[in-house]
RNA sequence: CGGGGCGUAGCGAAGUUGGCAUCGCGCCGCGUUUGGGACGCGGAGAUCAUCGGUUCAAAUCCGGUCGCCCCGACCA
């Protein structure tokens, strides 16, 4: 594969997506239309982030369980305003075993039906609350046009669905998840979002209220990379999931559904990586030192040999995740390459480190010279653990100010248009209708992102109609 | 699903009026190299997306199908 540069992000962000996307070993092309192969490198980063959620929602009280991929056709029908939303992209079985099926069976595009059915069955009494469930599962959705990691036909996810007794409750889950999603975001992926709720005309199918977190990719284009859903009764409703409360009486559940997919392998890549490649989180990358040994011949690489044998012990010891290239490559290609593939730290050792007790360390985060220091090989576990968490931390201080610095406050149509033809994010005052917001993106080509939970207080003039709102809104072009 | 572009070796491309399928990178072997993308020599690798048609002869001309990319409408 040819490792020669990629296309500037300025000359065009699309093709560097794509680029980095096979360059960098993520993902693969398949014959089945929007169908990609992860591939192992594109996968482990899908696992850093898989193990994080996963270790969160265990810590939160989650079980993981799993539903069937099929699913009767008529479950999604019982949900009047849910098969409204999925039905154009579902993919449906009509033929099985040879025979047309009696009822078609739909692969599930999300869970909440069976789900539904299931929890329907399980809860009896409010001592069966609340019921907090988790699926690691793959989905599949009909698209239009797809792109890798960002919409796939078939894609994975986790998709969380729990019962409560109360709105309340119902409620506080729903918000509680959206923040673990926005830590795992932040603390984890190092990407900076903004958490809000959606407006009606964004809101989930069948859902009461849509909360989201909201990431702006380097072409400030904006990716929705997480929602939690408050389902009200709809779904306990449809599916009779219902409770005998402590007064003997009948109740129907709150439920709520929560879900987090590969979309986010390519919020990581839009929102680090550069001209030269990935730039991978310290957390999540699959590799977080690659060790390139320097030598001119067959003695000094033996010379090289042991240091970098028992550096490499002592950082795995340390629970880093190394690599050493003894490939038979020049070091200048070995740079590039681990460049290109977004390792946050490159380790030197050459005969005049072994001579003088030392390591060159380089960052991926700071490009040349600039980023490289040399480190004495005692204590260097410590040298490195401190330099990745820099890096973790700078990679997440530049996404914050790349997105504050473009986001721009606006107090009426006009500017709202420039600030989005710029391809900035506009951020007003709003009170507008259903009927605006619709107006607004066919105009501007700019949705609605999210009503932000961080409010400036008070009321302002809506920038579309001058009404006095009660809110901001925060507005993008979006994937 | 509309409008536009494109499918030739693993990747990127050339292929004129129809006439031996080319080039660069990568891959394999040998030698020289190696602290920012090394070089020489020798090799392997292609039903030219696919199906059909025209023709003595098709990568090339005609038609269908599939897939990919870009721009729009729909979506995690």
């Amino acid at each position: 594969m040819s490792k020669q540069g990629v296309t500037p992000q300025s000359e065009d962000f699309s093709k560097w997506y794509n680029e980095i996307v096979y360059k960098a070993d993520l993902a693969a092309q398949t014959e089945v239309r929007g169908c990609i192969i992860i591939k192992p490198y594109g996968y482990e980063i899908w696992e850093g982030i898989k193990s994080g959620l996963d270790r969160r929602f265990k810590a939160t009280g989650h079980q993981n369980a799993y539903f069937p991929l099929f699913i009767p056709e008529s479950y999604l029908k019982r949900e009047a305003e849910h098969v409204e939303g999925f039905s154009p992209e579902l993919a449906i079985v009509t033929i099985a075993g040879g025979k047309e099926l009696e009822e078609r069976l739909v692969v599930r595009p999300t869970s909440e039906t069976v789900i539904g059915k299931a929890f329907s069955e399980w809860i009896q009494s409010y001592r069966d609350l609340p019921l907090l469930i988790n699926q690691w599962a793959n989905v599949v959705r009909w698209e239009l046009r797809t792109r890798p990691f960002l919409r796939t036909t078939e894609f994975l996810w986790q998709e969380g669905h729990t019962a409560h007794a109360t709105e309340a409750e119902a409620e506080a889950e729903t918000l509680q998840m959206l923040d673990v999603y926005a830590d795992m975001a932040m603390n984890d992926a190092a990407v900076p979002v903004i958490k809000g709720q959606k407006s009606n005309i964004e809101r989930f199918a069948g859902a009461l209220r849509t909360y989201t977190i909201e990431a702006m990719m380097r072409d400030k284009k904006a990716l929705q990379s997480g929602t939690s859903h408050n389902l009200g009764q709809n779904f306990a409703k449809a599916f009779e999931i219902r409770y005998l409360d402590p007064a003997n009486e009948q109740q129907y559940c709150w439920t709520t559904s929560w879900g987090l997919s590969t979309r986010m392998v390519g919020a990581v890549v839009m929102t680090h990586g550069d001209d030269t490649g990935l730039r991978l989180p310290p957390k999540l990358a699959p590799i977080q030192v690659a060790i390139v040994p320097i030598y001119k011949n067959d003695d000094e690489k033996a010379a090289v040999h042991d240091t970098v044998q028992r550096i490499a012990k002592e950082l795995t010891a340390a629970d880093i995740r190394i690599t050493i290239d003894w490939r038979d490559q020049s070091p200048g290609f070995k740079f590039n390459d681990w460049e290109m593939r977004g390792v946050p730290i490159r380790m030197e050792i050459g005969p005049k480190d072994v001579e003088k007790n030392n390591a060159v360390l380089a960052r991926r985060d700071i490009p040349g010279k600039e980023g490289k220091q040399f480190v004495p090989q005692a204590g260097i576990v410590n040298a490195v653990k401190t330099l990745l968490a820099h890096i973790q931390q700078n990679l997440f201080q530049q996404a914050e100010d790349f997105r504050d610095g473009n986001i721009h406050d606006v107090k009426n149509y006009d500017e709202f248009k420039q600030v989005i033809e710029a391809g900035n994010w506009a951020r007003g005052w709003w009170a507008a209708s259903d009927a605006d917001e619709r107006r607004v993106k066919e105009e501007t080509g700019a949705t609605l992102r999210c009503l932000p939970f961080d409010q400036p207080g008070g009321t302002g003039q809506c920038f579309l109609t001058g009404a006095t709102a009660p809110r901001v809104a925060l507005f993008a072009k979006a994937y």
